[in-house]
DNA sequence: CGATTCGGTTAGCCATGACTTACGGTAAGC
DNA sequence: GCTTACCGTAAGTCATGGCTAACCGAATCG
């Protein structure tokens, strides 16, 4: 369970995975489509969608030769359940401390 | 602002650092007393800990010799608002076909 | 069936970053 | 003031992983 987290939070802290991720949100599509659009050669892409597939944040679905690629809810679920997690006291009561601090870097 | 997302993101990805960030998250606690239940170094922890801060994640309060850490949910609002972003018409659309498959491994 | 297109896999190179050891700096205690 | 405790920083080493080039398999069309 908290495996599926690690594997979540790994797919999407690469620059690249991430901007495929948000590429396939934004609608689904091939691989050659979305490879075109970023300036890493398919086979990066294939690399980079496997590692989704794996962390449960895509899914695939054969189409002739093609395969579309889609959001799986099952990943997003798991990494907002564990991010609310920590909506704990201590963060709430922190929370208005913060506020009236706002650094503005 | 996805520059805020790119880095939360990216702090969270260390299996170690994550550890860190949960341990922060159950209680505030100054560097010695985390690194004393890790198998890392104190340098190695204090470096991590430098990581979360610059993501938003965590603040420190110095208290003497020693720094207390403790939650900052600036950067866990970040994280929470860009995965809501997700939650679009296709991932609902999805979320009832995938219910229906549920592949169990 | 041969040719084409699309995609996944492998091997290898190279950059990023996590870790330890050693050091410097600051605040409390005798 | 001198020692002790606690922490951050620098330098250096080593493993992880992202990328490309080349190859192989599968499905469509003539």
């Amino acid at each position: 369970m908290a495996n599926r987290i690690a594997v979540a939070l790994n797919a999407l802290a690469d620059p690249t995975r991430r901007t495929i991720f948000e590429r396939v949100g934004a609608g689904p599509g091939a691989v050659g489509e979305i490879a075109a659009g970023l300036p890493v050669s398919r086979p990066a892409v294939s690399q980079h969608l496997k590692v989704l597939k794996e962390a449960g944040l895509v899914t695939d679905t054969p189409d002739g030769t093609r395969r579309v690629y889609r959001l799986d809810p099952r990943g997003l679920g798991a990494l907002r359940d564990w991010l609310d997690r920590f909506w704990g006291d201590q963060l709430s009561a922190f929370k208005d401390f913060a506020d009236q601090q706002e650094s503005p870097e």
